[in-house]
DNA sequence: GAACAGGTGAAGT
DNA sequence: ACTTCACCTGTT
């Protein structure tokens, strides 16, 4: 990875990255088309991104790369190193071929609970509005190139409001999971470093414990918003995928990095050709 | 209108 | 351990 910086921001080359796969795999829900790249906010921050011939031009200046976006964007993971371990079978090889250069982000880890817990039985374009109205609400406002753009409300801000506060946004049974878990967070109950520290399963066993978490949206908190490269949530999208694993995925198919494994193969379910 | 959508929890076998 | 159903909202 090598990174040139100019007056507009940070050119990186030497790394596979792939705006449009990373943003639209299904791993986040507030990066958007904005001109020729994508535009969103993260940890306060707005950030502008877009392939270039050689790399991938970020909209920020050298510290906020290092501090940040080098981290956010995972730039100093091998991925294809670990899609080298991955298992060589026809399905895999097409699911890594087709999401080539996504990556998982490091969210916040609030944002990702929060995100996860709407996400339930819902599609990708109600789950985006219903967190464009929760940042636009409860959010602070962040202006970029003159755009007003949002901050994700933090547990705090969440925490005292009771469910019908959120009747705006028309999340319907899953307000009352989203103010429980933004109580248990902003007190304290549920802890992001202790959560951490902890090895997946037994993380998992802590956040199901939370009403409205189940094994599919801890998962998909484990993996983007604690990055444990090992959960590996299960969905429709991805039953539909195990067909080709005679039924269903075994537990160790995929090893310490199935949940890179369960993206790509997510991905291409439900934006390829193949299911 | 009914059925369904990136689930969950309670209640029933 | 597995099946069924209600749950709020929006789209087909």
């Amino acid at each position: 990875m090598r990174t040139f910086e100019s007056e507009k921001g940070i050119e990186v080359t030497g790394v596979a990255f792939d705006a449009k796969n990373t943003c639209e795999c299904g791993q986040c829900f507030r990066f958007r088309k904005e001109g020729d790249g994508y535009l969103g906010v993260a940890y306060g921050k707005a950030v502008f991104f877009k392939n270039t011939e050689k790399g991938v031009f970020f909209d920020c200046s050298k510290e906020d790369f290092e501090k940040r976006w080098k981290s956010f964007f995972d730039l100093e993971c091998d991925y294809a190193k670990i899609a080298d371990g991955l298992p060589k079978d026809d399905f895999t090889k097409a699911a890594i071929s087709f999401g080539r250069g996504l990556r998982i982000l490091r969210q916040e880890p609030w944002e990702a609970l929060c995100s996860f817990i709407i996400s339930q039985c819902n599609n990708i374009p109600r789950i985006q509005g219903i967190v464009d109205r929760l940042c636009t609400l409860f959010g602070e406002p962040i202006i970029w190139q003159g755009k007003k753009l949002y901050s994700f409300p933090s547990a705090e801000r969440l925490a005292p409001l009771d469910a019908e506060a959120l009747a705006p946004l028309r999340c319907g049974y899953r307000a009352p999971y989203i103010i429980n878990a933004a109580r248990m967070v902003s007190s304290g109950e549920l802890s992001f470093e202790e959560l951490e520290k902890l090895d997946t399963m037994s993380a998992r066993r802590e956040l199901l414990k939370l009403n409205g978490i189940g094994p599919k949206v801890a998962d998909c908190f484990l993996l983007f918003g604690l990055h444990k490269m090992d959960a590996f949530p299960v969905d429709t999208w991805m039953k539909k995928a195990a067909v080709f694993y005679g039924g269903k995925f075994e537990p160790e198919l995929f090893g310490e990095y199935a949940g890179i494994a369960q993206q790509y193969i997510f991905y291409y379910a439900r934006n390829g050709k193949a299911v």
